[in-house]
DNA sequence: CACATCGCTAATCGATGGGT
DNA sequence: ACCCATCGATTAGCGATGTG
């Protein structure tokens, strides 16, 4: 990779398996990913909108974005999905193998909603019988089934090509608007600025000359601002929101609101 | 029980100066 | 115009403890 920056990500195979709790959380998709619901359901906002799945539908996952998720077990059941990270060297290998290039870029969507496939089923049904036997601890063989994941995708949808193998690092975007719509995401200024297409000095000199204020300390505002809003006109409470807006901790977060409001959250007339 | 507060440390940040 | 290294300052995050 280019950039440099960002680690790679080893290539993989999650089954993910949630007892009767919701979960949610967020996370830097770093890998594009194919997905899919073998029970209950997963909803993911990229933070301008949110993308509901159903069980047994397929789903692609755009790499290079910050989304949230929300894990919804069934009535009674549990939560199951297996995701395929197609990691960016298994594509470019099979890109130079196959000699498929992707057509111009174009503005795509975050999440595809890929719905039912057959022969995506077959190959899904195949992985959950290799993993019970064990199969998928081994990365040599793990590659091989990513390397059929990304035949199989491609022949169902071949437009995704032009996103498969686009392989480019993101390009200098619009700094504001990126912040205004990701400034809930709790991730470091590396992950900010690679996503926004510079080096985090340009991005912190960038940032200054747009929003007046170095990044931490705005972002920092910015979520204690929408903290006051949503405290005062919508009657959350604290442990409801503070995830959502960013902050790891609960205590942390009463600490911070206490310091710029002079009050804690709890203490709003 | 839910939330607030305190005290601490490691991680991260912001600013600076120098280099290509 | 952009990137890297450095350093002092700030912040995040955690457990322990307080409070109603």
């Amino acid at each position: 990779m280019e950039g440099g920056k960002i680690k790679e990500t080893i290539p993989g195979i999650t089954y993910s398996c949630y007892h009767n709790v919701n979960k949610d959380g967020e996370q830097f998709v770093p890998e594009h990913t194919l997905s899919f619901q073998i029970d209950g359901s997963l909803i993911l906002d990229d933070g301008q909108r949110e993308y509901p799945s159903a069980k047994g539908s397929f789903r692609f996952i755009r790499r290079n974005q910050l989304l949230k998720f929300m894990k919804y077990p069934p009535v009674d059941g549990q939560f199951k999905s297996i995701s395929i990270y197609l990691d960016q060297q298994s594509l470019k290998d099979f890109s130079l193998l196959h000699g498929i290039q992707a057509g111009e870029a174009t503005h795509n969507p975050a999440v595809w909603d890929l719905g039912k496939s057959h022969s995506l089923e077959i190959y899904i049904q195949s992985l959950l019988a290799y993993g019970e036997a064990g199969y998928l601890g081994d990365i040599e063989f793990v590659k091989v089934k990513i390397n059929e994941g990304i035949l199989l995708l491609l022949q169902s949808y071949p437009g995704l090509k032009d996103v498969l193998f686009d392989f480019s690092d993101p390009f200098k975007i619009d700094l504001e608007a990126f912040m205004m719509q990701n400034y809930h995401f709790n991730v470091n200024l590396d992950r900010f600025a690679y996503l926004t297409g510079r080096s985090l000095a340009t991005f912190k000199r960038d940032f200054s000359k747009i929003f007046h204020s170095p990044p931490r300390k705005w972002l920092q505002q910015k979520r204690l601002e929408e903290a006051y809003y949503l405290l005062t006109k919508k009657g959350k409470s604290s442990s409801d929101i503070y995830l959502d807006l960013g902050f790891e901790d609960l205590t942390h977060f009463s600490h911070a609101f206490k310091k710029y409001y002079g009050y804690s959250p709890k203490n709003i007339q």
